[in-house]
DNA sequence: ACTGCTATTTATAACTT
DNA sequence: TAAGTTATAAATAGCAG
């Protein structure tokens, strides 16, 4: 997609390469993004440049979080890898490009795997309601939740803090409708908060507390018990 | 890039959503690969779909290389572009933990109604969530959810009245705790129930993250030096 | 190197079978 | 329901400033 074709083969020009490694790179993210979105999975994206520069992405979760279910995934599951042979097939059904980089990896089948995965999927879904339960309760939940002046302090920075958000938000938006003559056909183009490809969109600060939280707890940095405790507390 | 311009936002119909997870994810995986070619890169890409199943690609490198390297980086290479620290104890950590936790499967495949009614509990979170996350949106909303100015406005008036709210809650907790004694017109209180009245006093930084360490700190719920040490890396 | 701009190629949403 | 087709939106290669 561009005036020629492209063979897929390491660009020589270091310049070229370059530049079409940081077009290239933001729109891979931008595309995991979307990914991530609409279809709700978590994404994590890791790529190291020839200079040993570290870009990366990762949706709503983060990339620990998505490592560390990664990494806790039974060797089997891991190793059953059904997209390492798309290299392989990609390329033998584009083009005959030569490639011998991967190596196929596949074993039959596990029978009931499936029901692990439900099981998982039910313990994620039961910690995010949990955790947006308590989210929610700072919005909504009534005062009587708060009875520490510490708690009060903290839903109010929380508070302000979003409602900043929300201000600054509201100011790009009168700009933009009031702005004299909006180009109307700019193709390519996204909305401005979308620029923040590169940003990795996610957490705004508004719920600092619980990625802070997850973070700590992530990390193995609280005692056990601690965070849900904690979770209970706010 | 379909027969109409697609919103970037969870798609609710599930059968579409599987189907769209599949293109994308292998489209994404395609241009993973080329990226990693063309520009020599290092690309290491994990998806979890919502049930659980893994999908991830990686270029000549193994998956396993590359997540090594991300983990063995400096704290603050790692820290650059976003993402928060990793220690690289918490990836074993992780591992083992699952390890321990992960064995007891000892009955056999009679799974089948077991599934279903995994399955509809699955569906059931999932309304769940979807519903929770729409009220979420109005106050924490994820700035791209807002697009016109009235809804802006909408959200700010109710930020506005729920800090209202919360800022006169406060004031009532504020005289309760500091009426045995000359009252400060701001800071300085005393942390209620929790106990620990030596643990808090200073701060000042009006970091949430910050704030939100010294409360759990000062009510003991961290480790010893945990939270210098936290300090030090925030 | 850092934009922005097309001309093209690609990816893909909805449709079709 | 899955695989293939088509019309359209998106990404981007090569240029220009």
């Amino acid at each position: 997609m561009g005036r020629v074709k492209l063979q897929i083969k390491r660009i020589e020009n270091t310049t070229n390469r370059q530049v079409t490694f940081s077009k290239r790179r933001n729109g891979l993210i931008k595309k995991a993004y979307e990914l991530s979105v609409l279809c709700d999975v978590d994404v994590a994206l890791i790529m190291f440049s020839p200079s040993g520069r570290l870009s990366l992405f990762s949706g709503n979760k983060s990339i620990e979080e998505i490592l560390g279910r990664y990494v806790n995934l039974p060797e089997h599951e891991r190793g059953r890898l059904r997209n390492k042979e798309f290299p392989i097939k990609a390329l033998g059904k584009l083009r005959d490009e030569a490639d011998q980089t991967s190596q196929p990896t596949s074993s039959p089948e596990c029978i009931n795997p499936q029901l692990e995965e439900f099981q998982q999927e039910i313990i994620n879904c039961k910690s995010r309601i949990a955790n947006m339960e308590k989210r929610l309760r700072i919005f909504e939940g009534d005062a009587s939740e708060i009875t520490t002046l510490i708690q009060a302090d903290y839903h109010e920075q929380i508070l302000e803090e979003t409602l900043k958000q929300v201000r600054l938000h509201k100011q790009v938006l009168e700009e933009k409708f009031t702005s004299p003559g909006p180009p109307p056909t700019t193709k390519g183009k996204l909305p401005p908060e979308a620029g923040d490809v590169n940003g990795f969109v996610t957490t705004s600060s508004s719920s600092i507390s619980n990625h802070f939280l997850n973070f700590l707890d992530s990390n193995g940095l609280l005692p056990p018990g601690c965070a849900s405790k904690m979770r209970h507390q706010l």
